[in-house]
DNA sequence: TTGTACGCGTTATCAC
DNA sequence: GTGATAACGCGTACAA
């Protein structure tokens, strides 16, 4: 194991027998060098493996290349999707991304988002944790943000989403086509936005369908609590569970509490997940556009970092709702735009 | 929106009203400052929100309390919990932590290995594509590494992986007991390592069992019409999955012949996924200690990149099997400890 | 094509 | 003991 050091453009340069400008110059094809020099310089970088210190070079030039993505939790198969999809953009673009997870916790954010400006990115992609983002948001911010899946509080940023409202709405007319008399509604909290808009969105959309809205919080066993309580109180004829927390959460409890579904309750969920075309019967499920929405976040972004002044944009991307046998009576498949 | 921009050590000297020197080693501790210089000084930091720049700092002082970690896809919720430990044990130890994903592509994987020296961290760990990862890392890397999860055909590193064999062992003794004459093991590639071990511990241990490997290659289509082909070509008493791939392959698969089960065929997988204890009856499976395996391969880089000079170490981590209804006759669970 | 000042933060050296 | 001055790490950019 031989302790070299990393070389650097000097020893590039000495290699090479010429001047650090030269290996500069070759490296980021500035000026123009003479081909028999670019080839000795080439070699020379070969030989010793040398690689550019980034850090060395945005010093000097000001210029970063790279950007920055908070999410509440990397092991939410959808915020993982997001950031793989939003790592594949930023390099075909030419940028690093550092990664940052907040493990769903506020503090943690607020102390990922405060080191992040550390490694001065020129810009910055956040899925907040909560809508109190602007709070933990550095003050006076010098670079373009955009924020996306929820929508804090508080504007001044671009925004990603998608269409919540409508999704919802459709699985509202899916269930009343199913003749679905009354459903329970079941999330976290009302005081994230995805939440709000979609039960707002379903209640709009309800017509007939006698609607309730159920948040259980957070916590897991207090939120399974809830729910118990709720259904032992009497049982409508369908679930729909909002978020990825109360969807896992409600399709546990409803098989240890002996439902069978779709017959004793139909169950659908906002949040898709990939077991719920694998289980029988399948779950009806909003699926959401996540690669479209890292796509669309990185054009916002990359716009902002190349000067754009436009005012701050929304982007709502339409869902689909992927209908299986959860919801039916008679079992078959099909799918619906939502919107 | 003020232009502002992103605050250097010299305005916070200026506004403090002393010298960077000053600035400097307020912030690192160094150097004793009066009460009264520090107080402005912090004020200061505090006003104009100055984040030190790392880059900078670490030009300087040649110390990076950076690290980083390649894993072959973020979207496999295994190497998301990889991650998100390891992001946290990072941190807590006062370390930075580049996240980069291969996206299962090993000429990605080597293009990020490249790119990744250009922020010259201080240590680096890989869970590797293939076996190949020795043709991928840099020539003379320079830092230490540590390889998790699957072992590469060349040494040289510290490794950190579960203990696949054994592991394997014991689904073999548990479908033995449970009375299957016949198993077919299904596996993306023998030139996996994982898939190696597995296969050899659950064959040495097989005893009277019936056991044929087929591996089916990552070409998803592929893969299951070489499955297919194999089920239809006879059925054997029960299937074990090695992978996350032919795991919900075959299960996929399954269900579309028509197969229930365990009654005409038992199921097992090696790698456990959240689904597999929701739906019905519950999938036996190989519990895999991902978060221990975070905090070894942390403790492992740790110690290097403080110098420990001790000869390659390989760690084994001890796996569970939860034993659920898609192994037995007679639905009921419990678990075993493998090994 | 090259010399060299420069960007930022650290640290050794020096002055009070 | 306290604080400032200045050289330095690396790569870039402009003048020479």
């Amino acid at each position: 194991m031989s302790r070299q050091q990393t070389p650097s453009i000097r020893m590039v340069a000495e290699r090479a027998g010429v001047s650090i400008a030269t290996v500069s110059n070759v490296i980021n094809g500035k000026a123009s060098v003479s081909p028999d020099f670019a080839l000795r310089v080439r070699a020379a970088i070969q030989e010793l493996g040398y690689v550019t210190d980034i850090a060395a070079s945005r010093l000097r030039s000001g210029k970063a290349a790279l950007a920055a993505v908070v999410v509440p939790d990397l092991t939410n198969p959808m915020f993982a999707a997001f950031v793989s999809t939003l790592e594949h953009e930023a390099r075909v673009g030419g940028f690093d991304l550092v990664v940052v997870s907040a493990r769903n916790d506020p503090d943690e954010e607020a102390d990922r988002l405060a080191s992040i400006r550390a490694w001065r990115p020129a810009g910055l992609i956040v899925i907040p944790c909560d809508g109190a983002l602007a709070t933990r948001l550095p003050a006076g911010l010098a670079i373009p943000a955009v924020v996306a899946d929820r929508i804090p509080d508080h504007g001044g940023f671009d925004l990603v989403a998608v269409d919540n409202g409508p999704a919802s709405g459709a699985v509202a007319r899916h269930l009343l086509e199913a003749g679905m008399a009354s459903c329970l509604v079941v999330g976290t909290s009302l005081s994230i936005s995805n939440v709000r808009e979609r039960w707002d969105g379903f209640a709009a959309a309800a017509g007939a369908i006698d609607a309730e809205m159920l948040d259980v919080g957070f916590e897991r066993r207090a939120a399974e609590n809830r729910l118990r309580a709720r259904l032992e109180r009497g049982r409508p004829d369908a679930l729909f569970a909002l978020d990825h927390m109360t969807a896992l959460l409600a399709y546990e409890l409803v098989a240890r509490m002996g439902l069978s579904i779709p017959a004793d309750l139909a169950f659908a969920s906002f949040d898709e997940m990939e077991w719920m075309r694998l289980v029988s019967p399948g779950i009806t499920a909003v699926r959401q556009p996540v690669e479209d929405m890292a796509v669309a976040a990185w054009a916002l972004l990359r716009g902002r970092m190349e000067g754009r002044e436009a005012p701050e944009e929304t982007r709502r991307l339409e869902c689909a709702v992927s209908i299986r046998g959860s919801t039916l009576r008679v079992p078959h498949r099909r799918t619906v735009r939502a919107g």
